[in-house]
RNA sequence: GCGCUCGUAGCUCAGUUGGAUAGAGCACCGGAUUCCUAAUCCGGGGGUCGCAGGUUCGAAUCCUGCCGGGCGCACCA
């Protein structure tokens, strides 16, 4: 099914064309949705550039786009307004038809409403979560994990292959660290690093972080015992794997939760091709000594001090950075995977480090321009008061402790706010501990991805567990809500006629099929420009209309409708905004409940 | 110092090829409940889009300067 969008482009590009003889390929229609359902559905803003290339006026110029424009059946007369806009709106009668077309969902878990595939799937790499490892997961994290899985979600969706990669820090200075902290002061738990849990190596972890940087001397032991590693001596790798396994077994038990899937595949992956990236650099004549280490120079990175800032591939001790490996792992997923669109969820402050990374990968000329090089860079979780956002004695705030108080504080929303006791005293112990789960998790996603990618948010508990607004609980209470009409109903939605015809005549039956049609074009809109919130505005927006479709005074009657094919018009009608919301959220990797 | 980025209603935030009277939620005020989940819905007040110039038919959006905040800048990642 051709989304709406597209199919108003082609017309208007047609009649442009055909106003004024002008190749299809040089026109943009400038076609867009209306800002205001007062102006409609959609509007071109073609017509005023086109004037003035012309030098004509521009409601003459829209008036002869207008009069070349074929929309029957699609919309009803186009409207010129201010200087020359076209306003378009959507005729009730195309909308019903273009609902009726929606397939029946195969099943819950592979429902995509009919929407299409991209027409030309390409292998995707996302680089999500990527922790360090020997430390437990903490808010720092979110973002990255919760973005990164919904933008695979989304590009899957479209029918890409898509790598989630976790790329994991398992291969740097903190294991030198970590290693020669422990030779000096634990070395019993080097005998038996099997047995080493978590906590303790978080500890040590802290431990060995606050002697490196006080004691230079340490540091130079840790950075000796990181080249140990880095050649790979076997008893120091048995202790690495020991703690890699722990840290990581940790890292799945917070991603089963967040029910995030990925790939690890940390630094360490990486290790043996570095040489090799180094000679590719060098071959090329890219690479330079500078104060003992080899570097990359790039144009227009500047260091402190005005010099050029280099891209140091090789250390002066015969060590690597970060720098190599990210290279390596850009070679590795351009060459090796065949990924056409590398997208990195790293933190916003990376920014720097993306651009001279993807400017080296450019310059030793890995991939052609059909490989798109993304760093989305996502902005800081602030406290309240817009400063870090961490624990009151400055410490970090662990992922699962989050997750945890997020539970607790969904259960007490769902015990304290509900109106209907009688309703709450079925549930049991286990239905309000999946509803609570599904709240927690759904509202820390949420209110994550409801907010622009790049921009620092202030993490606040009330506003994302808050039944009004934008919120999880909002669209999880309306999708429930639906759900519950069938249940009330005694109709299971999935066996309602299929050729049963929409019938659009309430304005609020009109406004919540106008909505729902709106979804292919969003998600769409969504896989290409890596927007998670657009989405997240949308559902915001059906779930607004099918309230409005549900109000006692503003909407309609659903179950008792008559006569019969207004109450199955209607009935259908829920069907597929619950269906949306379900979709919907599950690109955003939020699970729906059925009642709440 | 150089570079990047942000500044939108009392608060939290949307606003992406420059488009119409700048939107939403919270808070505040008012209204709706014999009715399918009112955990909802409807209405209202509230703005010099940091400031000043510029480009343009048209600027929150692009350019310049200034003010204020944040971030980055070679052997950590």
């Amino acid at each position: 099914m051709q989304s709406t969008i597209e199919l108003l482009r082609q017309r208007v590009t047609a009649a442009v064309a055909g106003a004024f003889g002008l190749a299809e390929a040089e026109i943009n229609p400038l076609l867009n949705r209306s800002q205001d359902d007062k102006f409609g559905d959609y509007q071109s803003n073609c017509a005023m550039g086109l004037a003035k290339k012309l030098g004509k006026n521009p409601r003459e110029v829209a008036q002869r786009i207008v009069d070349h424009l074929d929309l029957a059946n699609i919309c009803s007369a186009p409207e010129i307004a201010g200087p020359g806009f076209i306003n378009l709106r959507l005729e009730p009668k195309y909308i019903a038809t273009q609902l009726a077309s929606v397939p029946p969902a195969a099943n819950a878990w592979e429902d995509r409403l009919g929407i299409d595939k991209a027409a030309n799937p390409v292998v995707a790499a996302v680089d999500l979560s990527s922790p360090n490892l020997a430390k437990e997961m903490h808010v720092g994290h979110v973002r990255s994990t919760i973005l990164g899985d919904c933008v695979a979600r989304i590009l899957e969706f479209e029918g890409h292959e898509v790598h989630r990669i976790n790329h994991v820090g398992d291969w740097g200075t903190q294991f030198g660290m970590l290693l020669a902290y422990l030779r000096r002061t634990q070395p019993h738990v080097l005998e038996s690093p099997d047995d080493l849990h978590l906590d303790d190596l978080e500890k040590f972890y802290v431990a060995a972080k606050t002697l490196y940087d006080a004691d230079p001397e340490f540091a130079e032991t840790s950075r000796q015992t990181v080249v140990e590693l880095q050649s790979q001596q076997p008893e120091v790798m048995a202790v690495w794997r020991a703690f890699c396994y722990e840290s990581l077994r940790h890292c799945h038990e917070i991603y089963d939760r967040l029910d995030v899937r990925l790939e690890d595949r940390g630094e360490s992956f990486y290790r043996d091709m570095l040489p090799d990236i180094v000679r590719q650099f060098e071959k090329k004549g890219l690479a330079k000594e500078s104060d003992g280490a080899l570097c990359v120079f790039l144009d227009g990175f500047t260091a402190r001090d005005g010099e050029p800032l280099p891209m140091m591939i090789r250390k002066s001790d015969g060590g690597y950075n970060y720098d190599t490996t990210d290279l390596a792992a850009i070679y590795h997923r351009i060459e090796t995977l065949q990924a056409k669109r590398l997208i990195y969820l790293v933190g916003i402050a990376q920014k720097q480090h993306f651009q001279m990374l993807f400017a080296a990968a450019r310059k030793i000329g890995w991939g052609g321009s059909d490989v798109e090089l993304v760093h989305l860079g996502f902005g800081n979780m602030l406290a309240a008061d817009g400063t870090p956002f961490k624990t009151r004695d400055g410490g970090t705030i662990k992922l699962k402790n989050l997750l945890d108080e997020a539970f607790t504080r969904a259960k007490d929303v769902i015990v304290e706010s509900a109106a209907d006791d009688e309703r709450r005293a079925q549930f049991d112990e286990k239905t309000v501990n999946e509803i609570a789960a599904a709240i927690s998790v759904g509202a820390v996603k949420y209110f994550d991805l409801s907010h622009n990618l790049s921009s620092d948010y202030k993490f606040d508990w009330d506003t994302m567990l808050s039944l009004e607004g934008n919120t999880a609980p909002y669209m999880l209470y309306a999708y429930a809500r639906v759900r519950s009409i069938g249940r009330k109903a005694g109709i299971d939605f999935a066996t309602l006629p299929t050729d049963a015809p929409y019938i659009l005549e309430h304005d609020a039956e009109i406004r919540l099929a106008r909505t729902i049609l709106r979804f292919a074009e969003t998600v769409h809109q969504v896989a290409a420009d890596l927007r998670p919130n657009v989405l997240t505005d949308y559902l915001y927006d059906l779930s607004k209309a099918f309230s409005l479709f549900y109000d006692r005074k503003h909407g309609v009657r659903i179950i008792d409708a008559e006569p019969e094919p207004i109450r199955l018009s209607r009935l259908r009608l829920c069907d597929l905004t619950a269906r949306t919301l379900r979709l919907g959220l599950s690109l955003l990797g939020i699970k729906t409940v059925e009642q709440m």
